[in-house]
DNA sequence: CTTGCGTTATGACATATGTCATGAAAAAGG
DNA sequence: CCTTTTTCATGACATATGTCATAACGCAAG
C-alpha cells in the first residue's frame, strides 16, 4: 500500500510555517519524531474507511479525492483535496475510525504525525491548537460549502462549478488535464457517467470548451461562469 | 429581533458538564461575564448571513435552522439544529462573518458568549480547547454526513431520511409534529414544494404514514428505513 | 367573525435525468 | 507487441422531477 518512504526535515516543508511555527524546540521535536512522509502512487488508497485513525494526514504534493462506498457498490466523492488541505483531521477527534476512504488520484505526498504526539502538542501549546482549529474548520466549511454549492444545480451547472474548481483553485489555468474519470466526476457532482460525458461533449459543441481526451481549455469563460451560476 | 432576556447561571444548565466541567474559578467567571441567554420566537431571525461573527451560540432548547438564501432568492436548509448543537461554532475560528443565516423554527433558548472571552480560554486552558475541537468536528461531521446521504437519494428515499431523521433523533416518538412547512422540507432536501407533497401523500396512501395537518405518525417503521436505503 | 394569505393538495404536461445498448478509443497489463 | 479492460461517446427510450394551473383548507390579523 504505501510504496516509498523518504523522511525529510520539516524544516524544508513550506508548510512549516503554517502550522508549527509556534512550537518550541522539545514540541517540535515530539512532533517530528513521530512523523513519517510516504509517496502513494496514482490510484493507491491511502486510508480506507472502517480503518482505526492513528495519525494526522497532511498532503504535501498531488491530489487525492475523499469518498465512501455504498451497499450498492457505488462510490460517492466528498471531495478532491490539494496540497496544504489536512486530509483527516475532519473526523480525527470526534472519531476513532474514518469515516471515508482516501485515495491518491496522481503520485501524492502524505505528511502522516501520529494522532497522540499531536494532541500531546495540542494541549501543551495552545496558539498551536487554536491553529489547528482554525485550519480544520476551514477544511469542513469548504466541503460543506462545495456540497452545498452543487446540490442546488442541475447538470450543467455542477459540471461547470466543477470546472471552475479546477480552472480557479487546483490548477490556477484555463488549460489542464481532468485528474479524475468521467465516471469520477459524476461521482462526485451525483450524476451518471453519461450525462456527465453528454453535458462535456454539448459545453465542446456550444464551443465553451474544447477537449482532447482529457485535456480541457476553457475557451468561453464568462458563458462557463453564467451556466455555474445559472444552470 | 431578541424578543426576551433571562439570564441564568449556567450551574442549572444541564450542558454546563459537557463543556465547561474543565473550566477553573476565574476561566469561569470570564466566560460566564460575557455569556447573555435570549429567546426567540418561532419564525424569528438569530443571526443572517453576512453578519459579523460576535459570540458562540450554544442551543440551550428549541430548534433552529441554518440556511442560506442564493440570488433567486431561494432558500436552501443546510441542517436543523437541536438542544446541545453549537449553531454558529462552525465558522467561527475561520470566518469573521456567518456564512448562513440562522432562524428559529420553535421557540428556542440560546446561549451566546463573547467570541473574545472563549478565545481567551481556549488559549489558557487545553483541556477546554480538545473539548471545543472535539464538539466541532463532531457538529461539522453531521453536517457533511446528511448532506452525503441526502445527496445520494432520490425524493421517496430524501423524505424517508428526513422523516426518520425527525423521529429518531430529534423527537425520539414515531408520531411528532412536522416542525417545518412542506416548503421547508424541500429546502432541506433539495426538491420542489409539489414534489414533496406529493410523496408525503403517496406515503400516507401506501400506509406507511398517516398525516393530519402537520402531525405525522410513522405506521410502518420498517418500510420507511427500506425506502431511506434504497430509494 | 370575516378576510386574506400562505400552505396543502392534485392534475396535466414539459423537461431533466437515468437506463440500457452498442461501439470506438484509450489505457492497462502481460 | 498484442490482448484485455476500462473509458469515452452516442442513441433510443423509460422514469423522475420540475413547472404551471387550480382549488380547498387553515391560520392569523383585523
Amino acid at each position: 500500500m504505501k510504496t516509498s518512504k523518504e523522511i525529510e526535515s520539516c524544516n524544508n516543508c513550506i508548510y512549516r510555517k503554517l502550522l508549527f511555527e509556534s512550537l518550541n524546540e522539545e514540541e517540535y521535536r515530539l512532533v517530528n519524531n513521530s512523523r513519517t512522509e510516504y509517496i502513494y502512487k496514482r490510484g493507491e488508497i491511502i486510508r480506507q474507511e472502517g480503518e482505526p485513525i492513528d495519525s494526522f494526514l497532511y498532503l504535501r504534493s498531488g491530489l487525492i479525492k475523499l469518498y465512501k462506498t455504498n451497499k450498492s457498490g457505488k462510490d460517492h466523492i466528498l471531495s478532491i483535496n490539494k496540497p496544504g488541505d489536512f486530509i483527516s483531521l475532519l473526523s480525527i477527534f470526534s472519531n476513532s475510525v474514518y469515516k471515508y476512504s482516501i485515495t491518491a488520484i496522481e503520485e501524492t505526498k502524505v505528511c502522516e504525525v501520529g494522532l497522540s504526539a499531536l494532541q500531546k502538542v495540542i494541549v501543551s501549546n495552545s496558539a498551536f491548537a487554536l491553529r489547528v482549529l482554525n485550519k480544520m474548520s476551514r477544511v469542513s466549511d469548504d466541503i460543506i460549502e462545495s456540497q452545498f454549492e452543487i446540490r442546488q444545480r442541475q447538470v450543467k451547472g455542477r459540471i461547470a462549478y466543477f470546472i471552475l474548481f479546477l480552472a480557479d483553485r487546483i490548477y490556477r489555468k484555463r488549460e489542464f488535464r481532468l485528474p479524475i474519470t468521467r465516471r469520477e466526476i459524476g461521482e462526485l457532482i451525483s450524476m451518471t457517467t453519461e450525462n456527465t460525458i453528454r453535458t462535456l461533449s454539448e459545453f465542446r459543441k456550444d464551443g465553451i470548451i474544447s477537449m482532447d481526451g482529457k485535456i480541457i481549455t476553457i475557451l468561453d469563460y464568462d458563458r462557463m461562469q453564467s451556466i455555474s451560476k445559472t444552470g
